[in-house]
DNA sequence: TTGCGTGCAAAGGTTTTGCATGGCA
DNA sequence: TGCCATGCAAAACCTTTGCACGCAA
């Protein structure tokens, strides 16, 4: 795999370690940037978004949006290239982000697939409704009132 | 059903109509605004956003976030609340939006509400991906180069 | 007349672009 | 040395907020 020329330098390294520390949440540019201004390693935004959107097109990371008032989200992928497909569930109430391995969706993408035709992203999608905690929260509000 | 003691003004009609008129497709507030102006009826983006703030509230639209860098979708969801369940997929390259109405979908909120406890709701969700015409389309491009 | 509705202008935030400098090879 | 990488500043972009005026009731 060619590394599309790019050179080697402090920054590339620095984010894209982070990126792999991470790779189980979700981090955004703001993440990456306080924390490597907080271990004295500062890079600047606009050099993070730049080396974001290369490592996207080598396919290394994973880009989604869950709301247009939150700024991007981005996940270390490479791994993950060839596991289980996940989903994204958002609770509407709490705001919560889940992340949701499971056999049914990938059953769920195939049958989309073969049977209306449509190529699923599970990267782009998220899937809103309400958390446990909170369906719960209801219910002890309603029975109270 | 009262009208939060809203006034009954010129621009929330042609605003309201507009979404009523293309309630099968998502719409953004540029869609609006650009519509309106060219019906010689414009409306300010500013009156646009707080008319669809407030039908948020009230239930009567819905707002779809596709990506940060794209503007935010809306639909108007009166008449489909009582209807199936159906979700919408919407395809990255053409933007078309699709119904899909499909027991394997109910099967999949029936599965992740009792086995994750997260009650998924339709009608916010829109699954992202391609569909069969653009994917013919790669195909063919792919085949010719 | 009262008070919400409107829209201009400006601010808010995230992301992108221009450009001069810095650093890798 | 050549060329890409960097980062500051500024622009672009969508959205929200402040404020004075207009209009429905």
């Amino acid at each position: 795999m060619q590394h599309s020329g790019g050179y080697k330098t402090k920054q590339r390294e620095v984010i894209l370690n982070y990126m792999i520390e991470h790779q189980n949440s979700h981090v955004t540019v703001n993440h990456i940037s306080d924390y490597l201004t907080g271990q004295g390693t500062p890079v600047g935004v606009t050099t993070i978004y730049r080396h974001l959107d290369k490592l996207l097109e080598q396919g290394l990371v994973r880009k989604f949006t869950v709301d247009a008032s939150t700024c991007a989200c981005f996940q270390y992928a490479a791994h993950n290239e060839d596991c289980h497909q996940h989903f994204h569930l958002k609770c509407d109430t709490c705001g919560k982000l889940i992340h949701l391995e499971c056999t049914h969706l990938d059953e769920l993408i195939q049958h989309i697939c073969s049977e209306h035709g449509f190529e699923l992203d599970p990267f782009r999608t998220v899937l809103y409704g309400k958390c446990r905690d909170c369906l719960q929260n209801i219910n002890i509000k309603e029975q109270t009132t």
